[in-house]
DNA sequence: AGAGATACCTGGGAGC
DNA sequence: TGCTCCCAGGTATCTC
């Protein structure tokens, strides 16, 4: 389930692998997974190169060397692969970006909540209007106490659901959302204009701390997450909370308790969160 | 307007 | 064993 420490190192990875190569041949075999998928045959891919890849939010952003983005989402189970021709189409992969170094870029996604599909961009460098709604990027310096604070105020939704609203800040997804919470002792279902100013700086402090970890350790490969070169990560091993419900605390032993907030479960525990 | 619910999709697991 | 039901999740879209 890729949130932002898995999209960063997507990435980092497909920077590393596709920079600078041109694409020869695309193909599509299935209509849609998010999108319709069909727009990638007619969209003139082939003899474009890709210059430069980055990440905003949970989408990854391939710039082409005609001034447009082969923009990416992976859903909770998409996966990306850049591996030689000779390995047979797997069940769930839907497209194929055939390179120049004979390679293959691969995008499968068993649930079809990915995304793949090309965009304008405004200007080079830029990204495409249609994250332009997002919030400051959760690793910058904008993301801050005294910004959490400031769109907190008269807020009644639950503070998990807050963090995980992509116009305040993209990125931190159920996961992520679930262990900051534990860590700073703050209750998923209290709104999020009652936090307090320290609560805020706390909050993004621990947030921060988090999602750099799991960069590091290249994400949390909960169930359907691989990276680029077939790796998993490993900061699933250092979950506190999230998936742990019936199971004791790791800091006071009480049983985590579980709640539905904004349709998602949320692991919590009595005892330290408030 | 803001907040909450729902559809989208598939596979895995629980329960009968 | 095989069937049904529920759950996982980000995002867009709907309703209240």
């Amino acid at each position: 389930m890729p949130e932002l420490p898995e999209a960063e190192n997507i990435a980092r990875a497909l920077s590393r692998v596709l920079t600078g190569r041109t694409i020869t041949q695309v193909e599509v075999f299935s209509p849609a997974m998010r999108e319709p998928l069909t727009p990638l045959l007619t969209a003139g891919l082939e003899g474009k190169s890709l210059l430069d890849i980055r990440r905003r939010g949970r989408y990854v952003i391939a710039e082409l060397s005609d001034g447009r983005v082969l923009l990416m989402h992976f859903g909770m189970s998409g996966v990306v692969r850049v591996e030689g021709g000779n390995i047979a189409k797997r069940k769930h992969e839907h497209v194929f970006l055939h390179l120049d170094d004979g390679k293959i870029f691969r995008f499968e996604c068993t649930r079809r909540f990915s995304l793949l599909k090309v965009c304008a961009l405004p200007c080079a460098g830029g990204i495409p209007a249609e994250l332009d709604k997002f919030g400051p990027e959760p690793l910058s310096d904008e993301f801050n106490g005294e910004y959490l604070y400031r769109v907190s105020r008269g807020k009644s939704s639950p503070v998990k659901s807050f963090i995980m609203d992509n116009a305040i800040v993209p990125g931190i997804g159920n996961i992520y959302a679930t262990e900051t919470l534990f860590g700073v002792g703050i209750s998923p279902l209290r709104p999020a204009g009652k936090l307090t100013r320290k609560e805020c700086d706390l909050l993004i402090q621990e947030s921060k701390k988090i999602l750099h970890r799991a960069i590091e350790l290249g994400g949390s490969s909960i169930s359907d997450f691989l990276n680029v070169d077939g790796s998993e990560g490993k900061f699933a091993q250092e979950l506190k909370i999230y998936g742990k419900t019936g199971q004791a605390c790791v800091q006071c032993g009480a049983k985590i308790l579980s709640a539905r907030i904004g349709g998602r479960t949320s692991a919590y525990c009595p005892c330290c969160q408030h």
